[in-house]
DNA sequence: GTTTTCATGTAACCCGTTACATGATTCA
DNA sequence: TGAATCATGTAACGGGTTACATGAAAAC
């Protein structure tokens, strides 16, 4: 109980999925892979770690420290704890994954729950993305409005920052549309358990990212 | 004291500076003028103004009750309450304006910054501005070198989050390349003061803002 | 051998929201 | 006259950080 942050736990259950960790290396997981959008503190991340082991979804397993000696027991040397998700665990992380309500296209959730869409079905991708295209055009259209009421009492750089604003709300719904348009164009409809079942999807056009034009930005030779 | 929140207290007392207002208005300004980057609740603001009247920034003043009654009788018909920055507070404010220290370009000051640039000396606009600019280069370093170290182990909607939001952040230090440049080109150096006291400086290009290249993106003509 | 990085945790605080309570004014 | 909007406030909670305390292993 206490502490359950949403977007935290959703993060800490996904990577956990791939493969067992403990509490720092995740932290060092989370703001990088994810990272960008949230940068989560040792004194959020602990706290959650242990409500989620309450909650019956990780487990510790100390390694380093003598055999049976359990991980409260913190005389002596300390033991690293590794987390596992549990059945339980990810039968949870994946009713988490099924839901697209609103608040899954919100800033703050938008950008998690994308990091995982390689888990996630393809309607579902398609409900969040949509979403959240569609709450960026409402703002849009706020912002617009907005305005051209309040034009002349502005001065150049608040109008100026206006400007940049929207334009960058404009080219994230861009880049929505960019993403949309290749989901449907895609054939694999793949479900979370086959995704996790399959160990080497790395071969093969299954259909569903984005394979961006204009050769990868990510390149690194510049 | 208590609950000062800086980017709040900052800009409250930035709009009071244009002109006197109550709670409510104030907020809705806060959330267009400024808007798209905060949006406050009341729950926020009116502490924070009653803060800022503790502190000698601001005076209440009512209006729409009897005339001598002060602001905290209660009784019988509640009045407007108008808060006006004092000399001190307006002081206050100035000195803010002055700073341009390391908090002043990260994520959550920089657009409050930006909308009071209007308001800000010539030097200070640069040092903000390329402060910013270096904040988010040392920024676009690390995930260039996260991404590299790690690209293997990511799946594809993982990279291209990641590639979308490197993106944005080159795209931000192009703009802030071009308004940077914009200021070095333009002539005036205007003092807070002056600014403050020229009540129409519509006319002329005096030549601080940007000037956007291309067309107004604002005319929502579209 | 000492500095860095790895590693785990807690208590105090901070900034903000939600939900609620209250009432005045405007407009259909 | 009743609904919408204007207007002011508070208490409870939420989700997070900072600063601190502690110590092991690795790198120099």
């Amino acid at each position: 109980m206490s502490r359950r942050s949403g977007i935290l736990e959703f993060a800490v259950l996904g990577l956990l999925r791939e493969s067992p960790m403990h509490g720092y290396e995740l932290r060092k997981r989370l703001n990088t892979s994810l990272g960008v959008f949230r940068a989560f503190s040792y004194g959020t991340l602990y706290p959650c770690l242990k409500a989620l082991v309450a909650n019956g979804w990780l487990v510790e397993e100390t390694s380093g420290g003598p055999e049976d000696v359990p991980a409260t027991a913190l005389t002596g040397r300390r033991a690293k704890i590794v987390y596992r998700l549990t059945p339980a665990g990810k039968e949870h992380f994946e009713e988490l994954l099924s839901h697209s309500g609103p608040d899954a296209w919100e800033d703050e959730h938008f950008g998690v729950r994308f990091a995982f869409f390689g888990q996630t079905s393809r309607d579902v991708r398609m409900r969040v993305l949509e979403g959240r295209r569609s709450r960026l055009e409402e703002r849009l259209e706020k912002m617009r409005t907005s305005l051209t009421r309040t034009r002349e009492r502005l001065d150049d750089y608040t109008l100026e920052l206006q400007r940049h604003g929207m334009e960058s709300v404009e080219r994230e719904v861009r880049w929505l549309n960019e993403l949309i348009e290749s989901e449907r164009a895609g054939r694999d409809q793949r479900a979370p358990e086959a995704a996790a079942q399959d160990e080497h999807n790395q071969s093969g056009d299954t259909g569903g990212p984005p394979r961006h034009r204009g050769g990868s930005r990510l390149d690194p030779s510049e």
